[in-house]
DNA sequence: AAAACATATGAAACAGTATTCATTTATCAT
DNA sequence: ATGATAAATGAATACTGTTTCATATGTTTT
């Protein structure tokens, strides 16, 4: 139900998967199955990754009728996501130029 | 040499030995003998977990002698460890409680 | 209450990462 | 140059987390 320490934390930022929700969230708050449209991820997919997310608090849930709406915590995300993209420019301008890497992109920030 | 994507990064300071690593950088400066014997970590586990911080450009280094001497990038990580305990102590107080966790404490940082 | 839709869950298979241990490289002192 | 110390590296193993697929749960509509 909670996650349970800092490396759980910062595992589940990690994960690329969860990347790229976090990367559809930033847009729009979204159900399940508009999330797995959006981001081309499989249904029970996004709901395991979306289970992590939430234990950690990166993603708020709502419901409405069937569905539930997952929205991300701003609050905390965005902040961190501002840090790490002007550490990359900063201290490794190289990694953003990766072609494919799932990494967060920071115009979605502003 | 370089990491090469976000999720490098968050992956690295998942680990738990890399937190625990980080948080002795926190108190002070150290070469690699230091942190293995501050840490109770062996040397060669030592060694692996720098490359990966330096890599991400987590810790920096500087030759001396035989020696290196790691330091914390703390303009990055300092930042980031106070968004992360923030959210903690709002979203998860339980998490905090937790025996045993790896996690960095906060009070280092102040 | 049955059918239809939305999402969650469990468990096995799989993949990726960390640890370990032996070895190597590098620097310093003699 | 040799020996001693400090740190890094490679590769095999062990570990842990992720994906997948089948199925279950829950809600709405008829």
């Amino acid at each position: 139900m909670f996650c349970q320490s800092y490396n759980e934390f910062f595992q589940v930022l990690a994960n690329p998967t969860n990347q790229t929700i976090i990367n559809s969230l930033l847009k729009k708050p979204q159900n399940v199955s508009e999330i797995a449209e959006s981001t081309k991820l499989e249904q029970s997919k996004v709901s395991h990754s979306l289970k992590r997310l939430y234990e950690c608090k990166i993603v708020h849930v709502k419901r409405s009728g069937k569905q539930r709406v997952y929205s991300l915590n701003k609050e905390t995300i965005v902040p961190i996501l501002e840090i790490v993209d002007k550490h990359a420019q900063k201290m490794c301008p190289h990694c953003l130029k990766i072609e494919g890497s799932q990494r967060v992109h920071t115009n979605v920030l502003k």
